[in-house]
DNA sequence: ATGGCGCCACATTGGCGA
């Protein structure tokens, strides 16, 4: 099973470019985050006929969440029970066996900014979650735009950086307690080039000269972790014309049959 | 020092993303 993830910002500007991507990487589920579609507008046609089952959960300009799979998606849930949140952010699903998560995290704006306050906030929500779904899902996927740099490595420049929102150490913490519940970084399961980044900032050329961050992650439980055969992240997407300035990562696991 | 790009909407500027 190839899983990947993708924030297109904007489903309507980049549709052509994910149906390009459907057809060529082949991927099995794809967890798309900023869609920025209502429902009413979300394009289900299109996608059917490149063979792809699509659940989502959208609003108006922001946000936005979409799970697709060539298999059909079973116990479809939107976003953190217990949770109150307008923001359409996460949407769940298992197919083949598999539970996957698609999150769009909170970006958090500034360090000084309530809208950090919610990404600390709702990082706590999703780990109490988690917490409980890794119990019932032991073949659990967690992937989508984390708006966290793990470590000082996946950022361009380190120093630059340091303390800054996406990068501040009490983002980091949240993104450790992730893996403390037993989530591995599917990206880090294997050698990987360095400056590997899944964000550009669209000014100054930042692509161009790969001034980036790694904040797109694929989060798998053990058992998928231990099935996982490769991950990567697909620059060629951000080279298009009129790309999102994220890159799609992907991870591909060998299921038991 | 600031903004630099791209997308969206009660649009022709401002909010937001990261």
């Amino acid at each position: 099973m190839k899983l990947a993830a993708w924030n297109v910002n904007s489903l309507k500007v980049r549709l052509p470019q994910l149906l390009d991507f459907l057809a060529t990487r082949t991927p099995d589920v794809v967890c798309l985050q900023e869609t920025k579609l209502i429902d009413d507008a979300f394009p289900i046609a299109d996608l059917e006929a490149a063979g792809f089952r699509v659940v989502f959960a959208g609003q108006r300009t922001y946000n936005g969440v979409a799970l697709l799979s060539r298999a059909e998606p079973l116990d479809v849930q939107v976003g953190i029970p217990g949770l109150e949140d307008e923001q359409k952010r996460v949407i769940s699903a298992t197919v083949d066996g598999v539970r996957v998560v698609c999150v769009y995290c909170p970006n958090g704006q500034s360090l000084d900014s309530d809208k950090y306050a919610y990404k600390l906030a709702w990082f706590d929500a999703l780990s109490a979650w988690l917490k409980g779904e890794l119990e019932r899902h032991p073949k659990l996927a967690v992937l989508g735009d984390y708006n966290v740099a793990p470590e000082d490595r996946d950022v361009h420049d380190p120093e630059a950086w340091q303390g800054c929102v996406l990068v501040s150490e009490p983002e980091r913490e949240q993104f450790r307690k992730l893996l403390a519940l037993g989530l591995k970084d599917s990206f880090r399961l294997f050698e990987q080039p360095e400056k590997s980044f899944s964000w550009w900032d669209y000014r100054m050329m930042r692509f161009r000269r790969n001034h980036g961050l790694r904040i797109d992650h694929i989060l798998l439980s053990e058992p998928l972790a231990a099935a996982c055969t490769g991950a990567s992240i697909d620059r060629d997407m951000r080279t298009l014309e009129r790309p999102s300035d994220h890159a799609p990562v992907l991870a591909e696991v060998a299921l038991d049959t």
